[in-house]
RNA sequence: AGGCGUGUAGCUCAGGGGGAGAGCACUACCCUGACACGGUAGUGGUCAAGAGUUCAAAUCUCUUCACGCCUACCA
């Protein structure tokens, strides 16, 4: 379609997105330039996982980011959105794991190389599906910039951080009790272990003691005692002071261990005596550590019993517990089992229980990093928005521990790490190494662990852009100035980010974090692959078209924290795009523009709309420099429906199709101007339809994707236009709602009488006239100047400044009308009563402020107008019935 | 167990010390020369409950109830 084809009835977004995205893209004007003048607004996005298609998730995030990137874009910003990918370890293994399932086929029987080669192909299937799927949305993202966490630059940049965060002490390898998941086989951090409550069990188990009763001890896990070595009991207990220094046998075994006395032990749970298995409880660990107990491994990788359970060796760890239970009571060692509702750690992958596993993983010592990481945030560095986000921030700043980093995966980055068979030396190192740096032998092996992922992610915000190397673009475009991403990974992500900018680059990594609602599902539930309850953005796109979809999240993005998306609520705004769309289409048929075009409006309705314009645009920019997108979406409906299309283009009509030609022109330069201004001010939400109807409206005149955004004129702003134009349509709607409420149909010509006692205003009824009657659908208009005009039958609206009358004599059922507008008497009269009693009271008037005062007055003034006018129109009623 | 959040019209939510709001849905009338994906006019709510502060509370404070979410080493 070319730029002079008359528009068709409805905006076909099927054909003219993708062109439209096209010639944007092909134009070069998602690329940024370090070397143009202007502040930097940078954003760079946070990395879809390349597993999977988009979902809500994305889109919100995605539609969030592109109206900040367009905004600031056309406020001439240096605007960069840098675009990317993650490798997203364990998810990805996991899928491409499956896969193989299928083919059957498995990781283990290809060996690492083939199959790491094969995840490989993965990330170019679907790591290019998500991609396509970003551009149907219309983000004008930098794909000359796209990254992906595994790519060459970034994987040097992960290689160089943890060889310096190595040589500093921040990165070391240690025996620790870590969260084990016995399905992935594989180390997870805390956070990646999710807690479920589930009905469980509590199994009071007898410790039977030499010439003492056997010490009773309650767990909900049995098959660890075979780890146990020793039992704990408060020192404050005096219940147990018999067994202090005693030892008491471990059930199934003919182990004895020692009565420890330790501070932990709850004194209420259970029976206030607890088995320690420092191998299989994290608290146990700690409690193994501090009296010296020695660890017991009795569940393997796998899940299964180890030979220290010789009758139990090899069996799985549920399997074992519930053969035990009867071993133990045939020998008498069982009290009693009672029900328990706890949590259980699960792994936040695969949902298997997670068995706490001794065992050398790398960490990260978190603390230095996690304070620089705080202050940031609390002296104002990185702001939180809404700031509500702070205090869990600071929460789990404050008390973080050790991030696990290492994976006993193979897709990943592999750590730098190279054991020395002969010497027994670990070096870590930014080259390959040939032989052990220490003893120079050769035999030597890398460790085949690879990174947490969002160890890579961490360095995301420089990473992407060149970091180690200095380049142009981290110069200029770190700090990124935004980042916009939901509440979930603040502590996954947001926190990882911040410690790791803070302590590489010596700064924030971004100046704002905008956390939005997550996209929830009709009954409200997170919307999560594993759930399989997703809402395929796709099929909204398809549907209903970016445009309202964009809008659709945009207006719901406020400071809620969840977002339920309702397909109705996009249905709507396809309306809205479709009425934007023919307000343009009456818009190009109105004829060719002309005046003065430096002049001011000189017309009511051109004065009115600029004043009103002039508004708009201030709360627009004032909504999104906020992060309040919805308010920018709600301001902006709110006006261009009611206000441009229902009155503005409905007072132009009698100018458009008047005979003065002048008038005619000046007015139609004022109406392309303002809607030129609202497609500017759509444009970083609705992206396409306006820089369509742009592409009509100024042919030759760019892309509006990179115009200026709209100002706010000061010289616009219009009381007395908007006073006027406030008289009209008060005394429209009084008209029309007499007509509807007496139920007349338009082809009931009225000839109403309007009572109008100050000059001003007669002179504007009287200018404004034809006007009137067209919008009112009335045939003649009168003007009264005090109440002994008005027609004898009629019945009244009264409005704050005058009345309305219209002759009503058997055209209106009497009956209905009086219970109307006795309805509204007794509302009137209970609303006056109540004005009257806040008046009367003394206290009131000397403490509230004047300008409340004055309102009420004038309130109660206007109602009393107003009821006068209504027991009036009663006489009328009742003297027709 | 702690922390955070939310309870406002049938639904989804905005607002936030001085007259209860929007969208959708619903009702009535209207194909009026941009749009029936439209227009006009309406119906509908003790702003979860109770107490307190205040001249004034949906709004601030406290308590209670309900529902979410997050964190956590009660075995």
């Amino acid at each position: 379609m070319c730029p002079n084809d008359p528009l068709d009835k409805n905006f076909n977004f099927k054909l003219a997105e993708p062109r439209i995205y096209g010639a944007w893209e092909s134009g070069g004007l998602f690329r940024a330039d370090p070397g143009k003048p202007g502040d930097p607004f940078v954003i760079v996005i946070p990395p879809p996982n390349v597993t999977g298609n988009l979902h809500m998730g994305h889109a919100l995030d995605v539609t969030l980011q592109d109206l900040l990137i367009r905004y600031h874009r056309m406020l001439g910003k240096n605007a960069l959105w840098l675009p990317g990918m993650d490798h997203a370890g364990i998810a990805t293994q996991n899928v491409v794991e499956r896969a193989l399932q299928a083919e059957g086929t498995s990781r283990e029987a290809l060996g690492r190389e083939k199959f790491v080669a094969k995840v490989w192909e993965w990330k170019k299937i679907y790591g290019g599906n998500i991609v396509r799927q970003l551009r149907r949305l219309g983000a004008s993202c930098d794909w000359s910039r796209e990254r992906f966490t595994m790519d060459e630059g970034l994987s040097r940049a992960v290689r160089e951080v943890f060889v310096s965060l190595y040589e500093e002490g921040l990165i070391y390898q240690g025996e620790y009790i870590i969260n084990w998941c016995p399905h992935c086989h594989t180390a997870v951090s805390d956070i990646e272990v999710e807690h479920e409550d589930r009905k469980d069990k509590l199994y009071y188990l007898r410790y039977e003691a030499y010439c003492l009763p056997p010490l009773v001890v309650a767990t909900t896990r049995p098959e660890t005692c075979f780890g146990d070595t020793a039992v704990a009991v408060n020192p404050a207990d005096p219940r147990y002071e018999i067994y202090r220094g005693r030892e008491v046998q471990v059930p199934l075994t003919g182990r004895t261990v020692p009565v420890i006395l330790d501070d932990y032990v709850d004194l209420e749970f259970g029976t206030g005596a607890l088995k320690v298995t420092p191998a299989h409880d994290p608290n146990d660990f700690l409690i193994g550590r501090r009296h010296g107990l020695p660890m017991i491994v009795a569940i393997d990788g796998d899940g299964r019993l180890t030979g220290a359970a010789p009758a139990y060796a090899g069996q799985d760890r549920d399997e074992v517990r519930a053969r035990m239970v009867a071993d133990l009571e045939a020998k008498g060692l069982l009290e009693k089992i009672e029900p328990l509702d706890h949590a259980v750690g699960v792994c936040y992958r695969c949902r298997s229980a997670i068995e706490p596993l001794v065992s050398k993983q790398w960490f990260v010592k978190t603390a230095p990093l996690a304070e620089a990481a705080a202050a940031a945030v609390r002296d104002g560095r990185t702001k939180l928005v809404p700031a509500g986000w702070e205090k869990t921030y600071f929460d789990w700043m404050d008390n973080i521990r050790d991030w696990c980093v290492s994976r006993q995966l193979w897709w990943g980055h592999q750590i730098p790490a190279w054991h020395c068979q002969s010497c027994g030396h670990t070096a870590v190192l930014r080259e390959d190494p040939e032989r052990c740096p220490d003893c120079q032998g050769t035999d030597i092996a890398r460790d085949p662990d690879v990174l947490d992922t969002w160890f890579s992610s961490g360095l995301w915000p420089f990473s992407t852009l060149g970091w180690p190397e200095r380049t142009r673009d981290l110069e200029r475009y770190y700090p990124t100035t935004v980042l916009v991403t939901g509440f979930d990974i603040i502590f996954f992500w947001v926190a990882r980010m911040m410690m790791m900018g803070l302590k590489i680059m010596g700064d924030v990594p971004f100046g704002t974090v905008v956390l939005h609602p997550l996209v929830r599902d009709a009954s409200g539930q997170k919307m999560s692959k594993s759930k399989g309850n997703v809402i395929d953005p796709l099929e909204i796109l398809d549907n209903l078209g970016a445009d309202a979809f964009r809008f659709a999240l945009a207006s719901q993005a406020g400071q809620a924290r969840d977002l339920k998306l309702d397909v109705k609520r996009v249905e709507g705004y396809g309306r809205f795009v479709n009425k934007i769309w023919n307000a343009a289409r009456f818009t190009l048929a109105a004829g060719e523009p002309g005046g003065d075009a430096g002049g001011a409006p000189r017309a009511l309705p051109d004065r009115w709309i600029r004043s009103r314009l002039a508004a708009v645009v201030g709360q627009c920019r004032a909504a999104i420099e906020e992060f309040h997108f919805d308010r920018y979406c709600e301001a902006l409906y709110q006006f261009i429906w009611y206000e441009f299309c229902d009155w503005y283009l409905e007072l132009i009509k009698p100018i458009l199709y008047g005979e003065d030609e002048g008038a005619k022109a000046e007015t139609v330069r004022w109406l392309r101007l303002t809607l030129g201004d609202l497609l500017g001010l759509l444009h970083p939400v609705m992206p396409f339809v306006t820089e369509e109807l742009w592409s009509r409206l100024s042919p030759g005149a760019g892309h509006l994707m990179v115009a200026a955004f709209p100002e706010p004129q000061a010289g616009e702003a219009d009381p007395g236009a908007e006073r006027l134009v406030g008289c009209l349509m008060d005394v429209t709607k009084a008209v029309r709602q007499a007509r509807s409420d007496f139920g007349l149909n338009p082809s009931v010509k009225l000839s109403p009488v309007v009572l109008a006692q100050d000059a001003g205003i007669r002179e504007l009824l009287t200018a404004q006239g034809q006007l009137l009657l067209k919008l009112m659908g009335a045939e003649r208009l009168g003007l009264a100047t005090d109440y002994g005009e008005r027609p004898p039958d009629s019945a009244s609206n009264v409005l704050d400044w005058g009345q309305v009358w219209t002759p009503l004599a058997g055209l209106i059922d009497p009956k209905s009308e009086e219970a109307r507008l006795s309805k509204e008497a007794g509302k009137l009269s209970k609303d006056i009563q109540a004005a009257q009693r806040k008046l009367q009271n003394q206290d009131y008037l000397d403490k509230a402020p004047g300008d409340v005062v004055s309102e009420t007055r004038e309130r109660l003034a206007a109602m009393g107008a107003r009821l006068s006018a209504v027991e009036r129109a009663l006489d009328v009623v009742r003297k027709l019935g």
